[in-house]
DNA sequence: GTCTATAACTCGATAGAC
DNA sequence: GTCTATCGAGTTATAGAC
């Protein structure tokens, strides 16, 4: 688990580029002026993009994990939902950023399979994770909807993703824009 | 508004493209090759990537506008949100494409001023018909939300967007599960 | 590990012949 | 209107010096 310092750099400033560009808008080259190397030194870490684009997926998807885990360790649960939302609000707060595998979702038909793959765990997980918690909220009544855990939490998850993506669009006044929705869609489950 | 012949054929093979990889994704060579003609003739008609882009958002948000006025012009209200949803549908089901614009507005840091400001233009057009449509349902009884149309709207058009993206990374079965998620959005409101 | 240098290729775009 | 030819810059990736 302990990796390098500048392979961490790199990671920190190709998440930013991904986030914020797609996998097909940023290069090397970009990443290697902004952290201050050469473009061959990020090959050294990362041989090839897709090598690249899997370890920030993967790294993304962990780092999430790790929230969830926070997020279900805490009292609440309609609460719980609130600070699921904004995980991904916090994304947009900073430099406008889409969430990352919602980024690469857009462009999965220049991925490799193997990047496609952790995509999908990533929402499959978030669908669970979100499914359980719709399920709790039913049983102690924080909850009103009568629909399958799995199809609301799917609901949920799409109607976030969407609105990051149109709310990062409008650029101004994103976080705003990307609240409402969010509220909208927890208050008409409860 | 009449276009020339291989000025179409440009716009019909770039509209898949783009849909399907995303503005950075695909390139004159990819069309002119498709098509068979060379990359030069593509510059006669588009000469700039950002001139065919705002082309593309605009004959795809001037088709939208037809097929939504003649929804507007059939009988229903609920009936005529599962037509909208099938618009979008419609995308996915032939060659597994994304929402034009929702694919632009994903990469929205890659583009031009004008062409940022289309894209948000297609999303408000949106919007306010659906808001007017909940309106409607809201007074002849189609609808039991009581949230405000436009705040309903905003949610329909980010769960139909995300549902889609995250239906399209799934591959397989990826109109199913997008039915699957607007079904349950349609269904929560009635 | 990080660099220089470079390969091999692709990109958007333009000039000018036909 | 479509072509050939080409420019200048960008792309991912690698070989080899230090």
């Amino acid at each position: 688990m302990a990796v390098n310092q500048t392979a961490q750099k790199i990671l920190i400033v190709a998440q930013k580029n991904l986030q914020q560009k797609g996998f097909n808008g940023f290069s090397y080259r970009d990443l290697a002026q902004e952290i201050g190397i050469k473009t061959s030194s990020i090959h050294y870490y990362f041989p090839t993009k897709d090598d690249l684009a899997l370890a920030l997926v993967t790294a993304y998807h962990e780092a999430f994990k790790i929230e969830l885990a926070k997020i279900s360790s805490e009292d609440g649960t309609r609460l719980h939902l609130e600070r699921y939302a904004k995980l991904f609000e916090d994304n947009l707060a900073v430099d406008n950023k889409f969430c990352l595998c919602g980024m690469l979702a857009s462009e999965v038909n220049s991925l490799s399979d193997r990047v496609k793959q952790a995509i999908q765990r990533f929402f499959t997980d978030n669908e669970l994770w979100l499914s359980q918690l719709i399920a709790d909220g039913q049983s102690n009544g924080s909850f009103k909807t009568i629909n399958s855990p799995d199809l609301v939490a799917a609901q949920l998850l799409a109607t976030f993703e969407g609105a990051m993506l149109i709310a990062r669009s409008a650029e101004k006044d994103s976080v705003l824009k990307f609240r409402l929705v969010v509220q909208g869609a927890i208050e008409s489950l409860c």
